[in-house]
DNA sequence: TTTTTTCTACTGGTTTTCTGGTATATCTTA
DNA sequence: TAAGATATACCAGAAAACCAGTAGAAAAAA
């Protein structure tokens, strides 16, 4: 199954001990890798990459992390050493961030809870080149997530300072009266992002705001 | 520093398989281990515990799997088999979920960032009948967080439900009849959550609970 | 500069929520 | 088993939210 052809240099970028010993337990059974690198913060790797650019083959590279985020740092790999495949290896499940780090020019996208053999097989395609995933990531490209499809309506400015102040739990009449207006204007706005968000009370409304980030 | 009496048993009950072989590979370096038993899922692991009382001597337990919370899985296992060791393995870091994990039996709350000399003292001390943490842990049990402070009121089941049903969009009419009770009985409820989060409306409730992932 | 969107405002009526009480059966657990 | 917590239920009135429609002014986009 694997042919190891040319040594490889690994590096290993996740702050969580177990994992790196995972990882490691996995490599060097079955790749002709030179060395593995173990950095459990993103500017320790960033700076090894500064005095060691191109050293590095892969990075396995996690995206929550202590110091910075795994997206920026993908960009910051990329921008030193294009020839760094990143794969990143990460608990995220959202689509979003998938297509962040692909857009920061990782070669692709692993989940933690993938096997060891869907591991070997990403990097053996990321190693041939080729942009790669993890079985359940290609299922949460494939089919956005039921979430993800009923996206985001376009709110105006002021909806969205109305929509808070909903949510800080004021009445129309106090909201009117924040804001110098008319309380049937609040109630005709509620309407509004009411009808927008597609549900038929506040309760509702705030739920999928809040899990959205709006508020 | 190490010093293996008698052959111990353990388990590993972690969705990740990155995570299983780290561990192993830690374990089977320095611990006078007999076996290492590994589950997927709480319900696998339960299962293999109705079979096998006391021959578990540690599990070590994540809380996020894809079944159960790591959290009911702990007092189930205490009950099967309540000498059998708990030590959670997880990445939460919220006071709230350690003390669940304690108070449903658990010897000990470990980060799944904590090295792994830290692991290694930590299983040493609970196989020695103590109760043991690392150290992020004993930090978190030290400082009560500013995000804790304002902390989660707690809710019966009933309450979760209806909290859940109301965020649905649902009106005290509707859950009263999917439920069989009097709407009466609905605005009671949604009374005492209100109070319990002091709050002063819906919108205001539903936003608080979203927030605290409770919905 | 039109056209479109956004913000504003109204009428009038219905439904639901919220407030402030009280109270009993049942379940849990010390 | 007794105490405390939980779930159930009621009354009645006030307040707020929701519905369906319309419409003018202001701002932004075409």
């Amino acid at each position: 199954m694997s042919s190891p052809k040319k040594e490889i240099t690994i590096a290993i970028v996740d702050d969580h001990p177990i994992v790196i010993e995972g990882l490691q337990k996995i490599l060097a059974s079955d790749f002709n890798v030179n060395e593995v690198k173990e950095f459990t913060s993103g500017n320790d790797f960033i700076s090894y990459l500064k005095e060691n650019k191109a050293t590095i083959d892969i990075v396995l590279l996690d995206i929550t992390l202590p110091d910075k985020s795994g997206i920026e740092i993908c960009k910051e790999v990329k921008m030193l050493s294009p020839s760094t495949r990143v794969l990143a290896f990460s608990n995220h499940n959202e689509r979003s961030i998938i297509m962040q780090m692909l857009h920061n020019g990782a070669s692709g996208y692993l989940l933690k809870n993938s096997s060891s053999a869907e591991l070997k097989a990403c990097i053996n395609e990321a190693l041939d080149g080729q942009i790669t995933f993890s079985k359940e990531v290609k299922k949460i490209i494939a089919f956005p997530s039921a979430t993800e499809l009923k996206m985001i309506p376009p709110l105006t400015k002021r909806e969205k300072e109305i929509l808070r102040m909903i949510a800080d739990g004021k009445t129309s009449i106090e909201i009117a009266e924040e804001l110098f207006v008319s309380p049937l204007t609040i109630e005709t706005h509620r309407r509004n992002l009411m009808q927008k968000f597609d549900v038929k009370n506040v309760a509702a409304l705030i739920k999928i705001a809040t899990q959205q980030q709006l508020i």
